[in-house]
DNA sequence: ACAAAAGTGTTTAACCTACACCCATGC
DNA sequence: GCATGGGTGTAGGTTAAACACTTTTGT
């Protein structure tokens, strides 16, 4: 079956499904081997490459789309999160989709609600569905082109991202439920695009009192262990009630 | 004519021009004699107020949607007006709405984008429409009750609104072109709700090198007179280029 | 002249940065 | 034991808050 009669036969179900004209796309970051990653797709009679997104069913919060969207491309649950801007642009899909049929759903205008996701590298597998031919990780300094608009909701979740980094203490998010200072170190610094001071590094992140420390170290590498930390989720939630340091 | 027949009417041309569930709501920000001020409308038929708000024109982009709508509730143009989130509940307007007939515009499921406007309160004239029956300025601290979910997106739009302003200099966006430095302190304590430190504020806000300090001052009230200052477009376009102390 | 508001200067403390030092590990 | 990476301490500089002082105006 060529993927033309496909989206026909898809068509009928999202036309029954989900809401028309209203669509969301996700922005997944990992973090590997010292770069940073994002998750992207191929979809079939598509040359580019695509941000994995899905839509909002008649009767479903957008948030829960989302995290539906985001579950059934990585399998992934209870990751941060995060809506950051809503697309809509006229004639967004114009160059793209324009060989299929008018009455396909995909050729209808969509105003994007854009998320971005924080998760761990080694936790996810990324599913290749029926409408699409790749999903993979791609690291953010050799982006393939892509299709639409995806590189501007791209560069929009990228800034986002940055802008939280910088006020939030988010960045754990990208690491494995055990992690060093080092490491969180080399995250911020790919990810910001700066080398930061490792000493003043560490101190500023100790100091937001939210990690639990354990007794244990990493062993294997060469030179000193370093001291495992992991997330302290009661403390985070404490430290952003009383607010973490961004006022008058 | 009741209500209804009118909305029926309208309907027709709603379907026709606007997409479906998609719609834009606008909280607009004024300040007048110390106190902040919202822009509220009352609906035909409806008890409680609401934000001013519109459609998407199927080949409009959803900004321009916003600074139509802004345009038509108030004549201005140009004014701060941002985008801060989509809001996607379902049964948005279960409470207030399910009084019309299902097939009613108004009776669709619809996705919201907030958009938050600071104007100029005096150069400003709320225009009532034809499917409303009020247009008013509110105090913020005596909001009257609103209609669907109308209060979250309001407070929604302050927070997003308090935080901008922690960070970026757009307060002025609410003076008459020309002020004094303890207007533009009157506004922040408002809008943070804190005493500021008068010195240092002025200070501070002097350092951001954004304001084009007059000649004249303002006569008339008892004491001395203030400077007059007015926001310099060039300058500010610059600093944010450059970036306004908003990093590590 | 005086009171109150606006504008400017000065002291002080908190914070961040840079750098030096110590510790632990594998070769 | 020594090279290297990890963790902690400390001095110096920058910035902002707190307060004092001066200037200006209307009464």
């Amino acid at each position: 079956m060529d993927e033309i009669s496909l989206f026909e036969e898809r068509s009928k179900e999202f036309y029954k499904d989900y809401l028309p004209h209203v669509s969301i796309d996700c922005v997944v970051f990992g973090f590997h081997s010292n770069t940073l990653k994002v998750l992207l797709i191929r979809m079939k009679g598509q040359e580019h490459w695509g941000l994995p997104g899905g839509y909002v069913g008649k009767d479903e919060h957008i948030d829960d789309a989302a995290i539906r969207i985001l579950k059934s491309r990585t399998g992934a649950e209870k990751v941060f999160l995060e809506q950051f801007k809503a697309f809509g642009n006229t004639g967004r899909s114009e160059k793209d989709l324009s060989y299929l049929p008018e009455s396909i759903w995909f050729r209808q205008r969509f105003i994007s609600v854009g998320y971005y996701a924080l998760v761990d590298y080694e936790q996810i597998i990324p599913v290749v569905d029926d409408i699409s031919t790749a999903c993979e990780w791609k690291s953010v300094h050799e982006l393939p082109a892509m299709m639409m608009d995806h590189r501007q909701i791209y560069e929009a979740a990228l800034e986002n991202m940055r802008f939280q980094l910088n006020y939030k203490p988010i960045g754990y998010n990208l690491l494995p439920e055990e992690f060093t200072m080092p490491d969180l170190q080399k995250l911020y610094e790919t990810i910001l695009g700066k080398p930061l001071s490792r000493s003043n590094f560490q101190r500023k992140m100790l100091a937001y009192d939210i990690f639990i420390k354990h007794d244990k170290e990493r062993k294997g590498g060469a030179h000193r262990s370093p001291i495992l930390y992991s997330f302290d989720q009661v403390k985070y939630q404490a430290a952003l009630k009383t607010g973490l340091k961004e006022a008058w």
